[in-house]
DNA sequence: CTCATACCCGAGTATTTTAGTCAACTTTAC
DNA sequence: GTAAAGTTGACTAAAATACTCGGGTATGAG
């Protein structure tokens, strides 16, 4: 279990996919504009939810993404292990063979402590995240703001 | 709290000063030979570990490090954060000033879950890891070695 | 039909972090 | 005095992260 900004990034972009479910594919210009994440970078990281069979896609005009299953039965350990690399080949993962054929002394130590992460992640659903008030709040904020820009940019 | 070998280095040769300890003073010397972290780092390590008062350094010939308190008052939370540093810049972290005010959608997830990690990692103090069987078989391998090694280099 | 919209993909790049190295210096036991 | 240790700071190579860029390709609206 590796935690970076990048299983940040993806968690909260399938966090608008799914306060925006029902309201047809969203695309990822729209993600973006909301979570101020760059495209590109979006790009990338839908290429991975993708082929976990997180999200579906609708290419062509009025095209976007939409989640494969609904909010509740996906898990936030499964967006984070979408998007980093399997098993990272840091030494001492895994296989054990860190030092040489001998195992370092923390190692059992933190293999714990990745299934207590895994554990805590795999409790939470995208569904039960955003219906706190708080991710409510914050999530009526950036549409008001969002609504904004767009009628800025069109003028 | 954030999670990288940096720590797990730190925790490993924190373990060894606790195993090593009525020995005297252990010299980063030893550390490395038996955890085969390069001096260099270790020194670097260890300036942190003292800064936080986690070590005693005695200087000259005979000299070396120890455990400033015994090894049942030391967490492994402690050590790992005195070697991270202590609250990075990273985007969305404490001051909750990502996306130029307003917070992102998961910030409260992610905030949740350092407290979790920080939870596990401070109930554990490095006693209570050295107690484990598969540690002191480790320690015991590495003991026989290092004396090998010692010897060869005598030679 | 066509063309703009959106996803798709691979390569490239800037920045940061990691994991060190190196050199010079200080303290202190013998 | 001298050698063993810690102390400090600057420097560096490699990797990971967080992107950008430039082209594709599918497709539905007009």
């Amino acid at each position: 279990m590796k935690l970076s900004t990048k299983g940040r990034y993806a968690v909260t972009a399938m966090l608008d996919l799914a306060l925006h479910s029902g309201e047809g594919p969203i695309t990822l210009a729209e993600v973006s504009g909301r979570q101020h994440i760059s495209l590109s970078y979006l790009e990338q990281l839908f290429a991975r939810l993708r082929k976990a069979n997180l999200v579906d896609s609708i290419r062509g005009p009025g095209g976007g993404y939409e989640l494969k299953r609904p909010a509740t039965q996906i898990s936030v350990a499964e967006v984070v292990l979408a998007v980093n690399e399997p098993i990272t080949a840091t030494r001492c993962n895994g296989k054990a063979d860190c030092q040489g054929g001998d195992i370092c002394l923390s190692h059992q130590l933190w293999t714990e402590l990745s299934d207590q992460i895994y554990q805590f992640l795999s409790g939470i659903t995208l569904h039960q995240v955003i219906q706190r008030d708080f991710v409510q709040q914050v999530a009526e904020r950036q549409n008001t703001r969002f609504q904004e820009e767009d009628l800025i940019a069109f003028r």
